[in-house]
DNA sequence: GTAATTTAATTGATATATCAATTATATTTA
DNA sequence: TAAATATAATTGATATATCAATTAAATTAC
C-alpha cells in the first residue's frame, strides 16, 4: 500500500501550525509575565468571565481532560493565582476565585494575547479566516463520526 | 481592552481538531494494534522510510524535542518495536532498527492510516485542502517572524 | 425514602512535554 | 595539534496527558 508520508498530510501542518503557535505564544508571555503558561493565562480567562465554571467546564474549553485539569488548577493554587473554596449549592464542585494576585497577573494578559493573535494572523483576510474555520470545522464533523 | 474569548478563535479551532483527530485515530489504531500510540506508528513509518534518520531529525518530523524523542524510544526499544545499536561513522547517534515484531506492527499500519485520513478528510474536496494548508502556513510564517 | 445511577473531582500509574544541565564525541579554529 | 565550539543524546525536575479506578455528593428510579 502506498501511503503518503505523514509530513505531507493536512494533519500534520495541522498539527505544526498549532505548535508553532504555541510557541510563538508561550514565548511572548513569558517575556512579560515569567511563570504563566499559555493554558494557565487561559483558564484564568475563561474564570474571569465566567466565575461560576467548574473544573470540568474549564477542562473542555480548554481542550484538557478533569484528571489534567485537576493537577493544573493544583499548580495555579500552589503559585496563588487561584482559591479553591467549598461551593455549598453542590457540593461535589469547588468555587475557583481569582486572587488578587492572579487578577494583576490578568490585567496584563490581553494585550499580549491580542499581539499574538494579531501578529499571527497578519496578511490572512477575514475571509481566509472563516475559509480555514468552515474546513476545520468539517474535518471535526467527519472524526465525530463514531 | 476587548479580548475575543480564547474560544471564538481561529486558534480554538486548529487546536480542536487536531485533537479530535487524533483521538480518532488513535482509537482506531487501539482498536487493531493494542498498545500502540499514533506517535510510534509515525516514528516506525519515517523510520522504515528513511532508516538513517537520527533521534533527532525523527524528533522534528513528529514535533517532538529531544528529550521526549529519546524517553519514546526507550519505550518503542522496551516494548520490542526498536533496536539501538552503535553507529560506527559517528559515535554519538545511534542507528535504530526496526525488529520483526516492529515489522509485523508496521505492516498492519498503512490501510488504518490510509482510513483514518480518507474517513476524516470526506467531503472536502482537493482544493479546500490546498486553501487549508496554504493559510496554515501563512500562520506559520508569522510565528516564525522574529 | 432507600437503592441504583450519575456526576465532579481526585488519585495512581505511565507516557510525554519542556527546560536546563551534562556527557561523549565531532568539528572548527587558532 | 590543542583548545574552543558544536552536536547527538541523555538525565533530572516539573508539568501535563491519558486511562482506569476511587471517593463523595447529587439525582433518578422504584
Amino acid at each position: 500500500m502506498i501511503l503518503a508520508l505523514p509530513s505531507e498530510t493536512v494533519f500534520h501542518t495541522i498539527e505544526s501550525t498549532i505548535k508553532q503557535y504555541r510557541k510563538f505564544a508561550q514565548k511572548n508571555i513569558t517575556k512579560a509575565l515569567p511563570g504563566m503558561t499559555v493554558d494557565q493565562g487561559l483558564v484564568l480567562i475563561f474564570l474571569h468571565e465566567h466565575p461560576e465554571l467548574t473544573q470540568k467546564e474549564i477542562a473542555q474549553l480548554v481542550f484538557k481532560d478533569n484528571a489534567s485539569m485537576t493537577r493544573m488548577i493544583n499548580t495555579m493554587v500552589k503559585k496563588k493565582y487561584l482559591k479553591r473554596s467549598m461551593n455549598e449549592k453542590d457540593r461535589r464542585r469547588y468555587k475557583l476565585k481569582i486572587t488578587p494576585e492572579g487578577k494583576e497577573l490578568l490585567k496584563k494578559l490581553p494585550p499580549i494575547i491580542q499581539k499574538n493573535r494579531s501578529a499571527s494572523l497578519e496578511g490572512i483576510s477575514k475571509k481566509e479566516q472563516d475559509q480555514l474555520t468552515k474546513i476545520l470545522i468539517k474535518i471535526q464533523t467527519n472524526c465525530q463520526k463514531s
